[in-house]
DNA sequence: TGATAAACGAGACGGTACGTCGTGTCTTCTG
DNA sequence: CAGAAGACACGACGTACCGTCTCGTTTATCA
């Protein structure tokens, strides 16, 4: 039952962590722009077919790096009001700052792949929708915003802003800008 | 006096129009991720020395052609309320959907290649911004929105739902986007 | 034991064949001077990369075709007296006057390249003077020639001769020119 | 009556000496093999294209260069006797050695474009063969030498043997070389 | 215990594009 | 109108990675 054991060698767990361990730490070396897979199999010290039998791209590999991070996890936090559940949100997600290079570097990929970009939607972005989304609901059960409020645009105004300004860079993704933000938020949707 | 004449062969107009031409016509046929220099070289029927004596990468040459094409121009609108010129701000940049890929094209290298997100950003990005803080500066003047309102945040939370979904795809950017932002941001601005 | 046997995939004896071949066609028909590693490639149907691997120039390259071509062989007379073996060696020799262009653009490469005029020396110049020097030694053990004489200036008299009508083609090459210069040298040397 | 002078601004003699100077001094500086036209003008301060007006390529500028210096002068020595004549001959060529760059990259020229060949036979290899010819000629006169003797082959001994070695670099060009050579040919010739 | 089967390292392979270099021609202004 | 300056079309250079392939070797399961 458990069993589909298959024939053969199994996978090596030993290689696959060393790909993924080599993968990041090219890409705090080097920079994504910079990743090859060649690059790759040769700091993990493996052929390049371990990395193709396994993986379909450089961004693949990345983007299972990135979910195996600890703090690449997504806190969901209860507070118990949505201005303290949002604020709580919002500082978990900007303490993720320090991965701003991998997750450029796979925005990037999936601009210009649409199969890596589905991919990276459905592991990564829309998981964090969804947190979002149950703080949101959550709100709306006790009240605290209008029941008829648009939840998606919401949440399409949280993470838009929070990515614009993560590229652009143009201004801080800050405790400030947490606060602000909440309050529009709010007052929008009472 | 204004002369500036440099010395020797001046630069050809004709192979500078040929160059971006090629580059659209690549960029349409095959879409960002396929372009060349080679190709479009191939394509202009000049040399790629020619295209690197002008530009520093093909992010470059796109971004220029982009830059010419008259539908990329901003409009300013002044209907005499806010409501009324969001709407018809959100309206002429939606209506240039048909150059996501060549915008999606260009995002994608920003995010690889610092130098040219930095004149991307001041030749495309912040000009757009520029023209919507002048509208939401307008709005301040007449009193539709509080003094003391964040500017800024309302530009970033605009431009970040716009290039979000733009991305993502998961949500239309459509006339609805546009009265539900606009009454949102009216709702949490007075 | 003798094994030797590398790691990772073998190099394919077909394609070494099919580049050495797709050297001399293109020596052929467009000469040394128009031959190109892009062109070798091209014709060969393989990556210029592969040639690269193996050799250092195209004048590595077309050496090595010219040193696998049988014509090329180094016939060594035995006919008893130094006049026939002279004779013998060098209407062997002249009959090799197809290969002039070839041999011409080799020499063109080891005048230009220090690296490659070794190497050219190495196995091919100084086999042949390896050669002339077995039938002069074995005249001097015949007493043919007498026992003082200075051998390497022979060998540089017959060779330096050959190449310099080789080169300058205002003479030519032919069964006359042995006879004289045989009938010379053993006047010369007596 | 001696006019020919043709029309229009005459040919700057600074531009061509500033040109050939700047050759020989690429020449020295960098090798025949890093030759560039570019390199030539950038140096001469000129544009390409006047080196492109009056001469037809790199050798024609270089073989220009090389028989404007004095020391490449062709001495005629009269010593009275074939032996004598012939060494200082000898000598004097020897003495040029420090032209082996040069005269070794207008050789791997000549090896190459035929057009180039024929000028430079023409303005100097037959000279020097001519040359030659005269001390020849004179010992046949002089009963030094048979009269029957094959002059033209003694002459391609001659620069045979010098080219060989100048370019095999195997053994020496030196008196000793000389006194053996100028025997060898008075003992086959008598 | 030995056959079978897949994973693995190594690295060669056919390709494609890169960015640079040099060629010989051209187009402008200056002397 | 020669000459400097330098842009231009062209085409080869040698390199970097791509994704695939072919070896010998290792590590499992199954008969």
């Amino acid at each position: 039952m458990t069993g589909e054991r298959r024939l053969g060698r199994p996978r090596s767990q030993a290689t696959r962590a060393a790909i993924l361990a080599a993968a990041l730490a090219e890409l705090d070396e080097r920079g994504y722009a910079a990743l090859t897979i060649d690059g790759i199999a040769r700091r993990a010290g493996c052929g390049k077919q371990t990395i193709y039998r396994w993986w379909s791209s450089k961004a693949d590999v990345v983007l299972e790096s990135l979910l195996e991070r600890a703090e690449t996890a997504i806190q969901l936090p209860d507070e118990g009001s949505l201005p303290d559940d949002l604020m709580a949100f919002l500082k978990a997600t900007f303490a993720q700052r320090g991965q701003r290079p991998t997750l450029i570097g796979l925005m990037a990929q999936a601009l210009l792949d649409p199969a890596f970009a589905a991919e990276f939607k459905e592991k990564f972005l829309f998981k964090r929708r969804d947190a979002l989304r149950v703080l949101l609901d959550r709100a709306v059960a006790r009240g605290e915003i209008a029941a008829g409020t648009d939840v998606e645009l919401l949440i399409d105004i949280v993470y838009g802003v929070l990515w614009y300004r993560f590229i652009l860079e143009h201004a801080p993704l800050d405790d400030e800008l947490g606060e602000r933000l909440t309050a529009l938020l709010i007052k929008a949707s009472r």
